[in-house]
DNA sequence: TTTTTGCGAAACCGAATAGTTTCACATATA
DNA sequence: TATATGTGAAACTATTCGGTTTCGCAAAAA
């Protein structure tokens, strides 16, 4: 069974779960208001998303609430980085480039 | 058939190659060298990333080089935005934290 | 105490996934 | 020309996935 943050934000349903309660501590029954399925389907992300770490529960007599431990996204973030490096090289490149047309043009414009 | 760059690098071996090809173009033959699979589940692999245009192809010949378009990486980049920009609040906020308790500790100790 | 509510887990189902083997086809190379 | 090589696609398979229905259990409410 793989069970990675990478699988866990594939569904759609479940990077939704993690917007949701990234802004508000709720409990599954009011996660599954806001979505077409029962309850018991969220149940089942909100296992996969604990399994890996990404939420956690606050018991409160039979009712639970999960929230979202923001740290665990910065995994992703990390594993994105090194592509960070890489565009913002080639900005960086592109930036150098420009400004460099840019006094040529101007060269090219004082010698006329 | 769901097919966006969250469900493309949701597989291992798919972020695997994304890494590999990010430095450098190659052909499906010598990214499979890299992994223990055949060279035609590579192609499958590469199908799917082509798909969500995370990589784009040059051919020469009969040969077929892949590489990453990077500037698609951004879009996971602006998913992870909305949480850093909470993780970053909070340390805003521990910081705050850490200050006031540091400037009250000096407050009891000159009062001592 | 009896009923209702909130929850996770298990059993089941159809679809998607990641892989293999086999194939067709075009391009190099002998 | 005949053979070898690089490639994508199709057919097939075992496994995983996302969902539903049904269930059991504990806590709250009647």
């Amino acid at each position: 069974m793989r069970r990675d943050i990478f699988q866990a934000i594939a569904d759609p349903t479940r990077r939704a779960i993690i917007v949701l309660i990234s802004l508000q501590a709720m409990t599954p029954n009011t996660i599954a208001e806001n979505f077409n399925t029962t309850r018991q389907a969220i149940s089942k992300h909100l296992r996969i998303l604990t399994e890996c770490q990404l939420v956690k529960q606050e018991y409160n007599g039979r009712e639970i609430y999960y929230s979202l431990k923001v740290e665990k996204m910065k995994e992703i973030d990390q594993w994105i980085e090194q592509f960070r490096k890489i565009w913002e090289t080639r900005f960086n490149q592109l930036d150098h480039l420009l400004t460099t047309m840019s006094t040529e043009r101007q060269a090219i414009k004082k010698q006329k």
